[in-house]
DNA sequence: CTTCGATCCTGAAGGC
DNA sequence: TGCCTTCAGGATCGAA
């Protein structure tokens, strides 16, 4: 579930139920993940208090108090959900328990995600952290900045709008969406981009993923959020997924490609 | 530096 | 029903 609008959907979700509560337990059943669990970092907040449940790219970042962040990443298959005390499911790799008796609980069954405690004055410095480009709902987005950034690269503009490096949190669903919506095909060569264009990809950006929040996200063949409830953007998917079926706007097949090894659709007609 | 392909892992879905 | 293949929302690494 895990692109942009997901965990910006799962970070509202989760903020009421987490903010002001208290670790009482941590149990990691497994800790194969991306990176192996550092059980004892884990096991170091114990005892604090959650202050704050922020985003940043496609990480949840949960500030507790004593200057130290709970960094989830979900991978391509992680869910992370706030739930009353019970049993824990298939792939539920870690459980936290809070003073209030409530539970969160991540489960991963691919095991492509990450789970680590750093510390607040270090995180723009972490590997993960530091090389982040920026957040596309930010002011520092816009058309010139995709322009100056693309400058001396040459790849197919769908690689370079899910690099992380560039703008933060475009997903393979979204990648797809966006250029959809700004009539460029996925394939164009980042070089012979305009600023018309340019502009026209920061808007879809922007747009695509802000209601895609309101929405509260994309679900497919999964349940997504921090209430265990149903994001309902895939309802308004124009061409992700849709290979074959008429475009939305000119009733063209829509077209299934592989572009980096990534399923990628688009118009044929609409996008150039 | 960029770009491409392979890779990590499990489960769901589709074809036969 | 069972078996086999393909595909899946991410990110990293090595090679060119």
């Amino acid at each position: 579930m895990p692109e942009l609008p997901e965990v910006e959907a799962l970070r509202e979700s989760l903020v009421d139920r987490l903010v002001g509560d208290r670790v009482r337990r941590v149990v990691v059943r497994d800790h194969r993940l991306r990176r192996p669990i550092d059980r004892r970092a884990l096991d170091g907040l114990v005892g604090a208090t959650v202050r704050a449940v922020e985003r940043r790219a496609k990480y949840l970042r949960i500030r507790m108090d004593g200057g130290r962040s709970l960094v989830v990443h979900l991978g391509m298959s992680g869910r992370l959900v706030s739930a009353p005390a019970g049993p824990p499911a298939l792939h539920e790799h870690v459980t936290w328990t809070f003073a209030s008796g409530r539970t969160l609980r991540y489960r991963d069954p691919r095991r492509f995600g990450l789970v680590y405690v750093v510390g607040d004055a270090a995180i723009d410095r972490h590997p993960d952290f530091a090389s982040l480009g920026v957040e596309p709902l930010g002011r520092d987005f816009d058309a010139a900045y995709l322009r100056e950034r693309a400058a001396g690269r040459r790849g197919p503009v769908k690689a370079f709008l899910m690099d992380q490096r560039v703008v933060v949190g475009v997903g393979n669903i979204y990648a797809s969406e966006v250029l959809f919506r700004a009539r460029v095909s996925p394939r164009r060569r980042v070089g012979t981009i305009g600023p018309e264009r340019w502009g026209r990809i920061a808007d879809a950006t922007r747009a695509v993923l802000a209601r895609a929040i309101d929405a509260g996200g994309t679900t497919i063949r999964d349940y997504v959020g921090g209430r265990g409830t149903t994001g309902r953007f895939q309802a308004e998917l124009a061409v992700y997924g849709r290979g074959g079926e008429p475009c939305v706007v000119c009733g063209t097949p829509v077209r299934r490609t592989v572009m980096a090894g990534r399923a990628t659709y688009a118009c044929g007609r609409c996008q150039r």
